[in-house]
DNA sequence: TTTGTTGTTTGGTACGACCAAACTTATCTA
DNA sequence: TAGATAAGTTTGGTCGTACCAAACAACAAA
């Protein structure tokens, strides 16, 4: 073999540090697909199992899409993609009432502490969004999947306030390991209905710039919220 | 024990799924180790790459501990292991002084209502805790690194109080996530009682059960500590 | 009993081969 | 000519084998 073998380095880390770099510094671009595994091989001088140690391990790692014989597709991870990875390692801990309680304990701890800040912080422009809001709440009462979306879409306003794109990724990431257990809950018009007074009371209570009383309010809502869905747990 | 092959699944995926299953239902027990590779292969029928795939998957996502040349160890993943494993996945985002940031203002965000939380729940036990760790900094003033630790025990304290394991959790990746750019940072027995006094100052808050103020002092303690280090970034 | 040696086990790396799915093209039919 | 079909090519998935070095176990020597 002409390259030379230097003792401790592993060939496959090697590749795997250089499409790494490749990746992170946009000489292979998000969604470019990788050359062919032989192709690779042959342009290191390696064998093909340190090629598909390199890919897979990279994969694993989120900055590549492998689906079964198809080419690698290059992505470039962000804060979403972390905490989807994330899902797949703490799989087990939401599977037991404990670890869905402590995760949507978590959920509550950060939301108060976002609706107070949007108490005192929120702008004019965030202000209005609440608003747009609660008018989508409203008109979608009597529909159970739209005021869904629309009751995700209005809690997501909280985590854009600090423009910082890690909250983004947590609430994305809150509802979609929680959402699960809410599905099994029925919704009536009645529950529609009772959640939009309470977002609109907790909207109030940021017009009015009471942190206080609008994390009171958010936490209300929330654990009322928790009571509902808590009975009907299936492990 | 025969291998089930189901068309269109991956003989790797397969034996990971099953691997995954024995590990969580407890089948493999915590801290046993796996039986050899080749060992599996013929129990599964299948060649030593797959299980060697298989393997370094579920090392990767946290349910197998693999030292080189050792057998794999069966771990069961806590918070601490998952979020480590998120380090691994997210490292290149804290490659950045952009992403560091982000990280550390979502550190200060949840330790502010940490602080909160302590200035109108904290026990009677809690607050001992507090002056115990207060006193521990005291000492170890002229100690850079035992001053270090201490002041990680202080902080520590916060992320207990909810009686939530995901906080803790929280804390050790804050911490590990951010203490390498802290290390560049000379440390000065001045520079350690000023943080000691910002600690006394903050515990007081809490004592006289003010929570603003407890939040006040702790974001000018841990933005003042984020200027100190800022200029030092070499990425 | 302790220490050093040796043989075996086992994981780490690597190569080459085959298969089947995906892709490409060339051909045939309407 | 256009679209469907069939043959050939590419390419990822799997497998068997081989070799090495570190860990381990058994044994011999001090």
């Amino acid at each position: 073999m002409a390259s030379e073998k230097k003792a401790g380095t592993r060939a496959a880390d090697a590749l795997q540090k250089y499409l790494e770099e490749q990746i992170l510094s946009g000489a292979l671009p998000e969604g470019s697909v990788l050359p062919p595994e032989r192709e690779l091989m042959t342009q290191f001088e390696t064998s093909r199992t340190v090629v598909r140690e390199a890919i897979t391990s990279l994969t694993n790692r989120g900055l590549l899409e492998n689906r079964p014989r198809f080419r690698p597709v290059v992505r470039k991870p962000g804060y979403d993609a972390a905490m989807d990875a994330l899902g797949g390692i703490a799989r087990h801990l939401l599977g037991t009432k404990q670890g869905v309680s402590n995760l949507y304990e978590l959920r509550i701890f950060i939301e108060s502490s976002l609706v107070r800040q949007a108490a005192t912080h929120a702008t004019r422009e965030h202000i209005s969004k609440l608003k747009e809001a609660l008018e989508v709440n409203l008109a979608a009462i009597d529909d159970p999947v739209a005021f869904d979306q629309s009751d995700i879409a209005f809690h997501s306003i909280f985590y854009e306030i600090p423009e910082n794109p890690v909250f983004p990724a947590l609430h994305r990431t809150f509802t979609a390991w929680l959402s699960q257990h809410w599905l099994e809950m029925e919704r009536t018009p009645e529950l529609n209905r009772s959640n939009y007074e309470k977002h609109c009371a907790i909207y109030e209570a940021i017009l009015e710039r009471d942190p206080d009383r609008a994390e009171k309010l958010l936490k209300a809502h929330l654990n009322s919220s928790w009571e509902d869905v808590e009975g009907t747990f299936v492990f």
